[in-house]
DNA sequence: TAGATTGTTAATCGATTAACAATC
DNA sequence: TAGATTGTTAATCGATTAACAATC
């Protein structure tokens, strides 16, 4: 591989971070100050950049709005990215009502569901779909991502589907591990996944002898 | 630092797989299953479990049942931890739904809003409360854990008002890094960071000139 | 100019992997 | 026993960091 794929899992945070600057006005940075609010070392902030080209200048820094382009062209969100949700439980549909996805390089497209009783509702302003038409829709709209935010036991099955009908990559919100076919992206999110990472550092709760 | 956090990061995944084995009946498995699984090598599985002792039995393998109470008392989800929620909008009340917390060591206790439209409201079973009370609230019921789901604008707010009321370990939903004091952990869920981790790798998209 | 900061090199540090003796 | 798999060692591989010439 030519870019390490760490490297490339810090560039978001990176441009989430300089997007911020840029939306409060701030107009010029340096890697120690990135480095400073996102806890990384200023070295590593310039040698991850380094992969990609020279954007700052001695001296000065970084002009803010550049970087941000560049980042945005690097990966690959200049272009707005069309999404599919499957899954219209709660988490469904929170993640359709979310505003903060058409700004950062993606807009929700369609969202699908098997339940009878939630095909046809609206949500985000999206009808739900039955998830039967997984196969025809998502070609016809050209959707090459998905967020799959369905019970564990169906996020394979559904995984299945949404690869046959062409996804590229899938953000799976079920707790379960998928196997996809090579080239497939997946990506995972799982919040007591990493509940568990920050206990693991902290003293064991003492079961409460009153409420359990 | 003793164990390495990398290693830390992998022990949830492992027991989330292994759980799952659990469930549908599996009572052994090997490091060379659990790989194929999760896509890691046996050799990697083997060396992150050695840190903790030995697990398994030469030419058997791992007890599934007894590797998972092993790695629920590593991580010290043995007993339940309870947690906050700080915001009620869309994706806080889907937390505050979801079912998934409950048998993987956590147990959500309290839900907090400064909308006075939501306070007062039930989500999952819990009356959503004034954030303002989370300096009383919190100590009160002994919660050291919480997951911010409001705005990026307020995020350190909330933080800085969690770490005060005694808050040890926080899941930031909010679309920005957070500042806290040494010893208070963080975790991030960032959808969007998850996505442009996977264009990255893709083609980018053509923008249909109909639909823009 | 003097001060600041980049991009890059080389050294250090740490993680992963291959291999295998031990042993079930 | 024969086959399988662990736990561990040592080697390899890769990532991070310190340092600094270049230069704004």
């Amino acid at each position: 591989m030519e870019i390490p794929d760490i490297v490339v899992g810090r560039l978001p945070i990176y441009l989430r971070a300089l997007s911020h600057l840029e939306s409060i006005g701030q107009t010029v940075t340096s890697s120690h100050e990135m480095g400073n609010a996102l806890g990384i070392s200023s070295a590593q902030i310039r040698k991850d950049l380094s992969h990609f080209g020279e954007f700052g200048k001695q001296g000065t820094g970084y002009q803010v709005k550049y970087l941000v382009d560049q980042l945005r062209r690097i990966l690959k969100v200049g272009a707005d990215w069309d999404i599919a949700i499957v899954g219209a439980g709660d988490l469904g549909r929170a993640l359709a009502n979310y505003n903060g996805f058409a700004d950062r390089g993606f807009r929700i497209r369609a969202i699908f569901d098997s339940d009878p009783r939630r095909i046809g509702q609206t949500h985000g302003g999206h009808v739900v779909q039955d998830a039967r038409d997984i196969g025809r829709v998502l070609p016809e709209l050209g959707i090459r991502l998905a967020m799959v935010a369905v019970p564990a036991a169906a996020a394979q099955l559904v995984a299945d589907h949404l690869v046959a009908a062409g996804v590229q990559g899938i953000l799976n919100y079920a707790p379960i591990n998928i196997l996809v076919p090579e080239g497939v992206q997946v990506q995972y999110i799982d919040p007591v996944v990493h509940l568990q990472r920050m206990t693991f550092y902290l003293e064991a709760p003492t079961p409460n002898p009153v409420t359990g």
